[in-house]
RNA sequence: GUUCUUGUAGCUCAGCAGGAUAGAGCGUACGCCUCCGACGCGUAAGGCCGAGGGUUCGAUUCCCUCCAAGAACACCA
């Protein structure tokens, strides 16, 4: 990959180490005074105070070396001994044509886990957020070079699974997995992913106000936990309806998972790992639970210890996801581990991660928590349906897919309810990411889908009207190699754009967020709709210039494509 | 209650390993189609970066206090 602002970087670290001065890193950025120049450095005052000298002076001698290389087209020192840069025509040319796109491969293995689906209950808007940014975030990773593994970590063990059969079998009582000593074959019973549907919600506010049932509830969950025959066999159909449904709305969703293991696959390891913890003598007994105590000397902020076993013995979410990390430390070797998760979920992730480094499970394994706000409705307020309830991911996929529907042009007449969904997954991913990975923010239908502003739906239609464009040059038999000359500020400022990409994507990696992405392309987009505007590349008299623009058109279209591909938005031929 | 996070234009949000004149989008007001998709482009107005202190040559960015909002806080996941 090539990397522009690294280029102009160790320029100067170059001049700098000329003049006798050693600086560890130099950063430059983008200017933000373009009256004086592209580019600036501010590194020198900073330095100057280090060295006990004039700043102005430091720049000034920095600023003759930098003046003796033709990559420069201005060099100058302005304020207190800010650095501005200007590059020559020449070099940004010769930087555009080459074409190096790929980052070398990297041995690091990151383990991604997000997603999150619950088997037995369907996919909500909660969900929405895990499944971009983590699968995003993936791609990012690999396009960097890096190994990736990625896991669903379905919730598939725990209580509501517990609910869902205590339900099931008081509706079936004659089913014969809840027969004891039943001999044989158990046959397939009918469960439909719109039973588990309803059954779990209404066995789960049965719960709350039953105490009866919650405790019959906790005994079916320990049953399970205890792989009992018969309700074990039950839980293998639930699993294999829901995981089919789950996997089918991933799919729409362009998140795909290496692994869709979960909390009962964890659940192996765990008498190995109570095994080990037992030997470490870190396990202490808390009001008749077993916990791990996580404090640290530094804490400012109280951190009660992780719950290892209930006081009757059963499993809990810390414990299960302890056992992963004993499983994929064991198993996958990962250099690191991001958890993709809602950032309310942040405190017990700090308790598991502390738990599994004080327990030596890692070891050099580094366990990240990348925590995203949450989605809320227009209002602000937690996302509902107008009743009440919690939102299905389908449903809100559904009215993205409407909305982008009434929108589409309507002289298209093939393939309109494919176009739309397409465009509706890049409208809602688009919208998604554009926050930054903390920040909450609230689902706003027209906004997401307005054709004008940062949206989804603005990058779709920039990115057809290049490859219209290119299409059309392919059609007239334009053909193009390379960029000889900048010929206005319009292609200019698309250069100085693309120049971008390499420190885009690192930043993206760095804050492990998708927002530096969303934003570039917006970026991209806009300076391409106004070169697009200003320059005919079609009807352009002037061959070199007409070459120019073809071949920029074409890179533009294809970092565009590098981008939406990491964001994992596909685009349609048209809409 | 304790702790954490957030407070930037009318609205929604970027920026925040300290830097020059704080950026976008929407909305608002004006413009631009005999030419590659006007589902586009341009121009303008709009800010004491929650308040007050501190560190610094320099603070929206770092530290402290206060105010306001949100979130998390052991047998649910």
């Amino acid at each position: 990959m090539k990397k522009f602002y690294s280029i102009v970087e160790n320029k100067i670290k170059d001049a700098l180490n000329a003049c006798d001065y050693k600086v560890d890193e130099v950063v430059v950025s983008e200017s933000n005074r373009p009256d004086l120049g592209e580019y600036q450095y501010n590194g020198i005052m900073p330095l100057a105070k280090i060295y006990h000298k004039n700043p102005v002076e430091i720049a000034s001698a920095v600023v003759n070396v930098l003046k003796e290389d033709k990559f420069f087209r201005d060099v100058n020192v302005a304020g207190p001994g800010f650095i501005n840069i200007s590059i020559s025509d020449e070099a940004l040319i010769e930087f555009v044509n080459q074409d190096d796109y790929e980052y070398p491969q990297n041995n690091k293995l990151i383990f991604f886990d997000y997603g999150g689906a619950n088997v037995a209950k369907s996919l909500h808007v909660g969900h929405l957020r895990s499944a971009n940014i983590g699968e995003a975030l993936k791609r990012l990773c690999e396009y960097l070079g890096y190994n990736t593994i990625s896991d669903t970590h379905l919730g598939d063990w725990g209580r509501p699974l517990g609910l869902v059969i205590l339900e099931l079998s008081l509706r079936n009582p004659d089913w014969p997995f809840f027969k004891e000593n039943y001999q044989g074959e158990y046959p397939k019973v009918e469960i439909t992913s719109e039973l588990l549907e309803e059954v779990y919600p209404y066995a789960s506010s049965k719960a709350k106000e039953d105490e009866e049932y919650l405790k019959m509830a906790q005994a079916m969950t320990k049953r399970l936990q205890n792989k009992e025959k018969g309700i074990y066999d039950l839980w293998l159909q639930i699993m294999e309806v829901s995981k089919n449904d789950i996997k089918n709305i991933y799919d729409r969703l362009n998140a795909k998972f290496d692994l869709y293991k979960g909390e009962s696959n964890a659940e192996d390891y765990v008498p190995e790992l109570l095994h080990y913890l037992d030997k470490l003598n870190i396990v202490e007994e808390s009001e008749g639970a077993k916990v791990i105590d996580v404090k640290k000397d530094t804490d400012t902020k109280e951190m009660p210890p992780m719950l290892l076993l209930k006081s009757d013995g059963g499993l809990l979410y810390s414990t299960t996801e302890l056992a992963t990390i004993f499983d994929r430390v064991k198993n996958y070797h990962p250099d690191e581990i991001w958890y993709i998760a809602d950032k309310r979920q942040e405190l017990h992730f700090t308790q598991v991660f502390r738990a599994a480094y004080k327990a030596n499970i890692t070891k050099d394994e580094k366990l990240v928590f990348a925590g995203f706000g949450t989605m809320n409705g227009k209002d602000g307020k937690p996302f509902k349906t107008r009743d009440g309830g919690v939102m299905r991911l389908v449903d809100l996929l559904d009215s993205v897919k409407s909305e982008c529907l009434k929108r589409l042009n309507p002289e298209i007449e093939d393939n309109r309810d494919e176009i739309a969904n397409i465009l509706a997954i890049a409208t809602l991913k688009y919208a998604d990411m554009l926050p930054s990975r903390e920040t909450d923010y609230n689902f706003d239908l027209e906004k997401f889908c307005d054709l004008d502003g940062k949206t989804g739906p603005y990058i779709v239609y920039s990115t057809i009207r290049m490859k219209s464009l290119l299409n059309k040059l392919k059609e007239n038999n334009i053909n193009y190699q390379k960029i000889s000359l900048i010929a206005n500020e319009y292609d200019k400022a698309l250069i100085l754009s693309l120049n971008k990409l390499d420190n885009v994507l690192n930043n993206a990696f760095n804050d492990k967020s998708l927002n530096a992405i969303t934003d570039y392309l917006y970026e991209l987009s806009t300076n391409f709709n106004r070169f697009y505007t200003e320059c005919h590349v079609l009807n352009e008299s002037d061959k070199d210039k007409q070459e120019s623009w073809a071949y920029l058109t074409n890179i533009i279209y294809k970092v565009n494509k590098i981008l939406l591909d990491i964001l994992a938005i596909d685009i349609p031929d048209k809409m």
